[in-house]
DNA sequence: ATTGTATATGAACGATTGTTAATATACGCT
DNA sequence: AGCGTATATTAACAATCGTTCATATACAAT
């Protein structure tokens, strides 16, 4: 009794759960409300108690994808990017934090599965996924080029630089593990891609 | 008469042509048997003569994917990598040419649609678009540093921040010419990023 | 206890899917 | 000219899709 009604108040957050589970598997079309009811352990007809149609549902799980933010705040961007190195570090681990964490995985393979079929899901790819970091990392080479850390160049063509391997790796991460394979290999490659750059830019 | 022969003689590309560009658009689930007929010209049930069934029929578009070879030739890598930047230069221009080249660009998005759907396209992704360029390119800096034309150092992990900023600016290319926006400010990123990375090698 | 509300089920719908079979048409070959 | 082969059409199929509706059940509030 106890259990049902626990069961029953939390369906909505069930088929969101299961949703974001199939969704990140086999994408929206391949994914159909029978099969997400049948995960939630309900008969299809009870999703639209809790959702308008499918694409509510996949917009709702899709809200999830971007609101994992980096923990580097913005206001603490100055005094961090003066740490040099340390800073940029910190930005790698965080990346890699989120690279193997299980969530944000799901998350980033419904993102690169739906990306050439949702415009939207392009949109904030861009937005939050690049402009966000390459805006945060500029204005960080910038200060440390300002308190000569690093050599002057052009700082945007470094937070390019910085950021694209993170992708690269993570993407190649999270192409491994969608077969279940070891991805022992590219384990330390984010601190590799760390040392190399700081090498590259240091002064 | 003569059109109408030549018409049915190729049918078979024409099929192959259509449903490469429906595939690249709105992937293998997005794309019905209907209409790459319709877009050929013909009823549905016609494309049976020419595939068994719609698998095949995007078997047979999915292998042009990774049969546009990079046309430095294995063989005159070790004479090519000689030159320093000038190798690393053409490389980054033969990608160049083929991020903007329309068929290319049509078999990426292609891939990229397809990549966590279909497990034979990541494994040929991993082993034709991934290690064969780390390998061509560890190789050449190999030579470059027994040349001492770059500093020491771990070729592979050269090879890795190299490529990585290609492909990621390719896929924002890709992107942004898929919402047909324009890709200006990318244009001369591929010319920045041989610039940046051979001042972070070279000797 | 009764009523109202929320949530579940079962059944059905129209549309679309990939595929097949019977049939028609056009072409090259002898 | 006639025959055989290749390729087209028309029609239908079973399956699956997202969605709706009438109805049943359980829970909270009165």
């Amino acid at each position: 009794m106890n259990k049902d009604t626990k069961k029953r108040k939390n369906t909505k957050e069930l088929i969101l759960k299961a949703a974001s589970t199939l969704f990140s598997e086999h994408g929206y079309r391949g994914t159909s409300v029978r099969t997400i009811a049948q995960l939630v352990g309900i008969k299809q007809s009870a999703l639209y108690n809790h959702f308008k149609n499918k694409e509510e549902i996949f917009f709702e799980v899709s809200k999830e994808i971007f609101n994992t933010p980096f923990s580097i705040a913005d206001n603490s961007l100055s005094k961090e990017s003066l740490t040099g190195k340390v800073f940029i570090h910190k930005f790698a681990m965080q990346y890699k934090l989120l690279t193997f964490d299980k969530a944000s995985e799901k998350m980033f393979r419904l993102l690169m599965i739906e990306l050439l079929q949702n415009e939207g899901l392009r949109e904030q790819f861009m937005s939050e996924f690049h402009n966000k970091n390459i805006k945060m990392l500029s204005e960080g080479f910038f200060i440390m080029m300002q308190n000569s850390l690093i050599r002057s160049g052009d700082p945007m063509i470094m937070a390019y630089e910085f950021i694209s391997t993170l992708f690269y790796i993570r993407l190649q991460v999270t192409l491994l593990r969608f077969d279940a394979k070891s991805t022992d290999t590219l384990a330390t490659q984010f601190e590799k891609h760390v040392d190399f750059f700081w090498e590259s830019i240091k002064n």
